[in-house]
DNA sequence: CGACTCATACGATAGACATCGTAGTACGGG
DNA sequence: CCCGTACTACGATGTCTATCGTATGAGTCG
């Protein structure tokens, strides 16, 4: 079974134009996939749901990626029996540039400032 | 209750320090909101309640003034009987530098996307 | 005072959402 | 072929939220 490639198990996801900027603020509204965010940008390249180390369960996990990814935010795949997580980066700056990055420094900032007490 | 009112028309805030980026971008990721906060910028001053032209009703709009203030985004204070509404840009600058006009010029960019169509 | 305006508060309601547990599907290897 | 791993789907639940209508408070002006 070489040639059975995966395509019975493809993901939806919005179209760059169909990104909207309210969804991207929601999904990243939500500390829990902030987090995830944070974490993908800081990777830089794909991590599989597992390698995350999140408070809920497994099925929540699940779902925090699922808005993500229908959001906009991340591309989702799958990888034999792993699911890969990427950030849009490229999709997120085309429609809005330079937003990521300012989310980005916002939230490492807060960490910094929170981290330092509050 | 007619002396013992303690002023009862102050308006609680939060402080500079207390604003989180997850409440704002809560409060940004409705469209109305966005909206609000969009006309504020593009006044640049400070803008009665009752200027804005929304499709909801007054109590509605109060709502949504409510969630702006409480997560820091504006500033609210009454004038006689209107009720006046400022962005707080200057504490949002502090806190997440950058951050308000990456957010304005994404909405802008999305807001110009729309009006041509696609 | 009395009427009018601006905005609020309260109660209700319908929908969204975060969370969980359990059962199930897909893939890879012994 | 059966098992383990990784993730999903479904149903339940409690909470939050956006919306409305109505009644109310606060200020202004006749």
């Amino acid at each position: 079974m070489t040639s059975t490639a995966v395509t019975s198990r493809e993901l939806p996801h919005p179209a760059r134009d169909e990104i909207r900027l309210e969804g991207v603020l929601h999904a990243l509204s939500d500390p829990l996939r902030l987090q995830i965010v944070r974490e993908l940008a800081a990777d830089g390249g794909e991590l599989s749901c597992s390698r995350f180390d999140l408070p809920v369960t497994k099925s929540t996990t699940t779902h925090h990626f699922r808005v993500l990814r229908e959001c906009g935010v991340i591309r989702q795949a799958y990888r034999g029996t792993a699911k890969m997580n990427g950030l849009r980066e490229g999709d997120l700056d085309d429609l809005f540039p330079g937003l990521l990055d300012s989310l980005l420094a916002a939230a490492a900032r807060q960490a910094a400032r929170i981290a330092a007490d509050g």
